[in-house]
DNA sequence: GCAAAAGTGTTCTATGTACACCCATGT
DNA sequence: ACATGGGTGTACATAGAACACTTTTGC
């Protein structure tokens, strides 16, 4: 009997007085959570390395089981924050958490039937306090419980090198699909944006995209196109402060309101 | 512990030897399936309506419990065909079947803690026996245990007069997400073709772009569009049998072998 | 002055859209 | 003959890619 339910009529207290939800198999649902961000210009993860049996010594991404009364999306928030620090709530400056899909082969835990619903998030790589937090080293305070020891993130080509099937579980192919959909939502959605801090320059922005695709983009067109579409980003009215090796100020923007970008930023072909 | 799980190891074997699954609390697994269908000129979808308690009497998405040694694509064709009769396996002329999203808000199920992968399938409306088959009609055949009693396509325009309201638990903005889901799709893959049956005009694969945008579309700009977006239709060489009000026979296509669409079939601005 | 990054102007080409018109069939 | 749906030709408008060039900073 589920209790988050409350029943709307005498005739559904008593079916569900008579109910067993025992008459069904138990199947195990975890929340697993890709969380993507741009590091030293390329494309990172963020895995955890198990203590725990299951894979024990492998990397995988920061999850665990879904409380019995917790919504989805708040059980991957809490598993993120307790395996790795990093709190995705708050303002939220940027931060973005999407479903990605469901992954529930049988055979994929050896524990037990397990389902995981899997979540994307993109992130700012932030090295200072804030909001978003670095994701907790060895050693730091954590409550107890948790299969995660350390937590690191890794370049998603680096991990390619080693070969997809050096992640625990069935996780190598399922950042492989994270992946791809990040890629793909960044052609139609302005979501680039999250993976910076505002206010940012159209520079960061390009190369946000040059590091999510593999690609090298036209700055001068790059910068035509997202100021063409309506939404995509809002002038600041200031400039960045000039950078190491010389180079004129950047006029700074912040995220627009749009959520579909018209018309779509499509990737060069091949 | 998981009977499809082969372990690998004898400190694998140890450790599944003393591991309870029951340490955490029964979460129920259920798949939907949400059908579209092109009936009439309009986007339609498969419902059944309900016999026993929760909503019984209202008209909800044909789903229930997978099993717990079952793949989640599985249990959605099964779960399918054993409430409407519609079977998408066997030569697969044309269906599609893919996850669309998981649902799982605590209190969307009366009976207990329900999470619902929902998967979202486009079919060709054939009337005629083959291996898609016409829903299940009250009186027909049906194995025993099963939730529907009647199954029938709705006009999704029809749903939205009557209220989404109208639909058993959480269903009515579920297929509110598959019809978005569908619109999205017809612009950057061929999945409209999945919406007839081979071979088709290119009138036909028109009529479902304006069924499912509800818009209507410049004809030969339409042609010229499809005929060079590779991989998108391939010439059968026939031609179709004349229509009843007259009108020149058409040439007959059928599906090519392209995934994604270059460049999209944009729908037009509002 | 030179390098580096930002930003502007202009040209060329590809793509999308609109309109006119022809073709093959039924009534 | 006319209505209906299929199919082709062509011109116009807009969007994207490429290239040259100017601006503002650090060294």
């Amino acid at each position: 009997v589920n209790p988050a339910y409350v029943p709307e009529s005498a005739e559904e207290r008593r079916f569900l007085a008579s109910y067993d939800p025992r008459a069904y198999d138990a199947i195990g649902v975890t929340v697993d959570v890709v969380v993507l961000t741009i590091r030293a210009g390329g494309l990172s993860v963020l895995l955890v390395n198990r203590t725990s049996f299951p894979h024990r010594g492998a990397w995988a991404l920061p999850g665990g089981f879904v409380a019995v009364d917790e919504d989805l999306d708040a059980a991957a928030k809490r598993e993120l924050a307790e395996e790795t620090g990093l709190k995705l709530d708050g303002t939220g400056a940027g931060a973005h958490l999407e479903q990605l899909r469901t992954y529930g082969r049988p055979g994929r835990d050896p524990r037990m039937r397990v389902i995981s619903v899997v979540y994307l998030a993109l992130v700012p790589d932030l090295p200072t306090p804030g909001t978003l937090v670095r994701p907790a080293l060895r050693g730091s305070a954590r409550s107890g419980g948790s299969d995660a020891s350390d937590a690191r993130f890794w370049a998603v080509d680096d991990l390619a090198g080693e070969g997809a099937g050096a992640l625990a579980f069935d996780h190598g192919s399922i950042v492989a699909d994270a992946v791809e959909r990040a890629r793909a939502k960044l052609e139609y959605t302005p979501l680039a944006t999250s993976f910076t801090a505002e206010p940012f320059t159209l520079g960061e922005l390009r190369r946000i995209y040059e590091a999510v695709w593999g690609v090298s983009l036209h700055a001068p067109n790059f910068r035509r196109k997202v100021l063409s579409t309506p939404g995509f980003v809002l002038p600041v009215g200031e400039r960045s402060e000039p950078g190491d090796g010389g180079g004129r100020p950047a006029e700074l923007y912040r995220r627009g309101d749009a959520t579909l970008l018209h018309p779509a930023f499509l990737r060069p072909p091949a």
